[in-house]
DNA sequence: ACAATATATCTCAGCGCTAAGTAATTTGCT
DNA sequence: AGCAAATTACTTAGCGCTGAGATATATTGT
């Protein structure tokens, strides 16, 4: 009946009665989740040779259109991280030929980088395991508790401006 | 309406038409959310001179006891890292005066560490306003909503074996 | 036309983490 | 007591990210 943020909150009500800790109550918890689920994510990308990084370029180029080619621009925006971050990653998966990158042919500035033929074979042998342990994951909760969550985690998302727009 | 992970989704559903790509309606939005708040607190640590780990570990010592004293393994069990990585923050802290190293009188393999006078100044400095922005980043939802939140991410904790015991 | 501004990508130093392995100490089995 | 297994902390190589800034191209306002 108690998980660890619970400690973490008697814990702070001890030794700083005056501070309310209540917004950890959500936050604790939304950054414990995810660095778990990180770790055992991670086991699936690495028996593939791959890492998180990695997986997550080559799955936004795989679902974003039938070309499965994206700019880096577009990548970052999906990936929520720095211009620099994007440019390592494409320079790691170009090494492995699992991408290209093409200057466009109608803006100077911008590349075009696309999955090859082994990217896509590599994407698609790690996507329905990769689905699975998300689900196993998920086990606690019902399909019911599952769409909640969802919805509550839209609401803010959205209130913290994550737009599709 | 609708967020990045919807767009995803959807994205999903015209690439991959067999694949069941459900879970990620969470999962998508856990990491998503952790990756926007991470990003808005880092600013706040480094308006401190500080970083989310070396936060993360003064704030532990800070609510764990009077004494602000806990084991380098209880540091690790809290902050879900590696023993390497507490090593390494450690030394970090040790270096600026925030943090002390003291073998344990009675288990050879153990150290304790205790918050200094110095360390203890810093992170009650930075607390409120960790605290303030946090809030802030919740105002999208309501405290009924927030309630709901917590609880249903402590059952998704509990059934991944986050327990306190 | 042209200067100013905006956009897109890349470079790089510094930092922090993991994974794998080491060394020292303690615990538990027989 | 004696030894294998477990625990604790540390070390290091390699990776990936940020933040700051460089470079090149495109767009806007006059």
């Amino acid at each position: 009946m108690a998980d660890h943020v619970d400690l973490v909150l008697a814990q702070w009500s001890e030794q700083r009665p005056d501070l309310d800790a209540s917004p950890m109550a959500v936050m604790g918890r939304l950054k414990r989740l995810a660095q778990l689920v990180d770790t055992e994510l991670r086991r699936n990308f690495a028996a593939h040779d791959l890492d998180a990084a990695s997986f997550d370029v080559l799955a936004t180029l795989r679902r974003s259109n039938a070309e499965h080619r994206l700019t880096p621009a577009g990548l970052m925006r999906s990936a929520m991280v720095t211009s620099g971050a994007i440019t390592q990653r494409l320079d790691r998966l170009e090494a492995r030929g699992l991408v290209t990158r093409r200057p466009s042919e109608t803006d100077g500035r911008v590349v075009q980088v696309t999955l090859t033929d082994k990217g896509l074979k590599l994407i698609d042998a790690v996507l329905p395991t990769h689905v699975a342990i998300e689900n196993k994951l998920l086990e606690g909760l019902s399909a019911k508790e599952r769409e909640t969550l969802a919805g509550t985690l839209r609401t803010l998302l959205e209130s913290l401006g994550d737009k599709t727009d």
